[in-house]
DNA sequence: ACGGCATGTCAATCACTGTTGACTTAAGCT
DNA sequence: AGCTTAAGTCAACAGTGATTGACATGCCGT
């Protein structure tokens, strides 16, 4: 088994720094992602990078500021502008009436959001990831003298599926599903008028 | 200050166990709604009820015991009934534009399944609430074949503009805040149409 | 009054986690 | 090749928090 775990590894990646911090941060944002800031721990990171716990700190400086550098990694607001405004209530309903384990890159940067919401370390950092991450681009998305209300109103809705979606246990299924996508896509048609 | 702590408590509460379950069971509610299961430490739960660790053991058997109790004790789905189906949308989109600590009271149940839905831990928990507590009543409220469905679209938005207010930062004013409840109660009339 | 049991207290344990500094090893340059 | 330095490893530390069992004490029935 020992064998094995050295086999997988092809290249047992020859030191390089910039990839190192590369995959830290990129198992940071799973992580965090999949289990919030508190249930995360810096050994899981580790281990998922391939590294030692350590190296986190000499170029993170802690998890923190590992944190901190995977919420800004993790957030492409760029994404936004692809939405297209037209099909944009229907896309988005259908998405969360996914399961929440399904297209989980998709959503990911959203789960590291929202798991975020709840730990006092990381509500601050939250609050201005929120702010310039989300609400700005929205309201710029969404154009008009009254955007920052109404991306505050967008958000909410979007946020609040998104946690729907995050405890729901059995998937949506048959005319239960087909009923909330309808729905869901009625209230996002709502919000965007 | 010892005399002072010791005349506080008039009646050190002569030995009654159903006394201190409760006076556990009502400390627990407190602290879980503002810190959240993971923040929330048995030891500051026992020193609000004015008792010792232990007996959180011995009476609700652990931590998540204690939790799932408090869930439960927590929420009151008959205030759903209280709600006026025609006034509910602007009343709704009022309360959402509060500050998040005004009328902290009124919200501490909703809190606290807020807090509970993005730790692991609790997260099942809160689910089998959430649908005994939130969406069978909600969807009685609603009537009708599509209700379960339905009952999630509207569970999902009210959640969303929780979490809104809670990582909400400056109060809404002026014409942004009329704006926000215009929008938002829009946004409840289309649900429950 | 007194003995037994419920009630409450105390301190130790155990597991976990972030952090840290000393140590080892490989890469690249002269 | 040899040396220097960055890159990576290791083990220990310190703080925390839930859990637990042994212990003390007040209450109630006899």
């Amino acid at each position: 088994m020992g064998d094995a775990a050295v086999l997988e590894r092809a290249a047992p990646r020859r030191r390089d720094a910039d990839a190192t911090r590369a995959a830290i941060l990129e198992a940071a944002k799973a992580q965090f992602a999949r289990s919030g800031y508190d249930h995360t721990g810096l050994r899981d990171i580790a281990a998922a990078a391939g590294c030692d716990v350590a190296l986190i700190k000499r170029y993170f400086g802690g998890k923190e500021g590992l944190f901190t550098e995977a919420l800004k990694a993790s957030f492409h607001p760029d994404r936004l502008k692809a939405w297209d405004r037209a099909t944009f209530p229907r896309d988005v309903a259908a998405m969360m009436a996914g399961s929440p384990h399904a297209a989980e890159a998709q959503t990911q940067s959203f789960q590291f959001l929202l798991r975020a919401a709840t730990s006092p370390t990381t509500a601050p950092l939250l609050n201005v990831a929120v702010q310039e991450r989300f609400l700005a681009p929205i309201g710029e998305w969404l154009g008009g003298d009254e955007a920052a209300a109404r991306a505050r109103v967008l958000a909410a809705v979007f946020i609040g599926f998104l946690v729907e979606r995050l405890i729901r246990e059995a998937p949506l299924t048959g005319r239960e599903r087909e009923v909330f996508v309808e729905r869901a896509a009625a209230t996002f048609e709502t919000v965007l008028k």
